[in-house]
DNA sequence: AAACGGAGCAACCGCTGCTGG
DNA sequence: TCCAGCAGCGGTTGCTCCGTT
């Protein structure tokens, strides 16, 4: 390293920002038919103008069909404390621990919900912390619990914007258990901050939800199976659409049981309310 | 009704660690 | 053992939306 490593892929040829539906509709047939074995070919392959690291936070973010949307949970966000108490901002480990949640979304939420609720309790906390203890000399009970507690409860300000991250961490530690912390959590959250506002269009949802497969489900439905050859004939049509049909007729490697030579009403319905909108 | 500011989140950037030649 | 290429990770940025003035 060090030398200067030749750019994942050519900035000027690639395009940049938000995904569009096509895009996105591009990328879900392709990992759905081929996978995603090699994400710095797939761009090309799946005829899409990205980065190959791109479409793989593309998907890992907010394709992949087994994510869980819509807002935090409190016990998910009283997870997400507990395993940051634990691995600190390793993001990614406290992902794998919430099943359908994605380090980019856990790590969001954090900085905007759980640090500032977290720092707001904290405030609240040292103040009432005054306002029992009265003029009791706070650096020398801080001094006894430990060495950082006055830079956590000390004062107004506690948080510092440089490493306020760190100071919560050890902030945290001078929390008795767990308990203790889901029911501050309880006390300090206004329920409407859990309700993030959510408003995308459910008909996104419905056609991403469609690639549910079997073992990463989370929530099995009966009527999975119709809902399958359902997706399946939809995807027909899709590829149809995209001009994606002629691969795959060559190199078709995941079973696709339905057959059918039309696809559904509904879910062409459901394409071009897609594409429309 | 318009302007402004803050919050939320998707996407990007650059680094690290793993793996295979 | 070294090196190059890759995926993955965490920090950061910048856009969009929404509430407030």
């Amino acid at each position: 390293m060090g030398k200067g490593r030749a750019p994942c892929c050519d900035k000027t040829k690639v395009k940049r920002g938000p995904w569009s539906q096509d895009e996105d509709l591009k990328l879900i047939s392709f990992i759905h038919k081929y996978g995603h074995e090699n994400w710095r070919s797939l761009p090309n392959q799946a005829g899409l103008l990205r980065c190959g690291k791109s479409c793989r936070l593309r998907w890992i973010n907010y394709l992949r069909p087994d994510l869980k949307r819509g807002n935090f949970t409190l016990e998910e966000e009283e997870t997400i404390i507990k395993l940051h108490q634990s691995f600190g901002n390793k993001w990614s480990k406290i992902a794998s621990k919430l099943p359908g949640r994605t380090d980019n979304e856990i790590k969001n939420v954090w900085h905007t919900h759980l640090k500032k609720r977290l720092s707001s309790y904290i405030n609240h906390n040292a103040s009432d912390e005054a306002a029992t203890k009265g003029s009791l000399n706070r650096e020398e009970t801080s001094q006894e619990s430990s060495p950082n507690a006055s830079r956590s409860f000390g004062g107004s300000n506690i948080v510092s914007k440089e490493d306020d991250d760190v100071q919560i961490g050890e902030t945290f530690e001078c929390f008795q258990d767990y308990s203790e912390l889901a029911g501050m959590l309880q006390e300090v959250d206004k329920p409407e901050l859990l309700e993030i506002p959510f408003d995308i269009d459910p008909d996104v949802w419905n056609f991403i939800n469609g690639f549910q497969q079997p073992e990463n489900s989370l929530t099995p439905r009966a009527h999975q199976e119709s809902e399958e050859a359902e997706v399946d004939k939809w995807f027909k049509n899709l590829e149809s659409e995209l001009g994606l049909e002629e691969d795959n007729s060559q190199q078709q490697e995941q079973p696709n049981e339905a057959k059918e030579e039309s696809p559904s009403p509904s879910l062409l319905e459901s394409y071009e309310l897609l594409i429309n909108h």
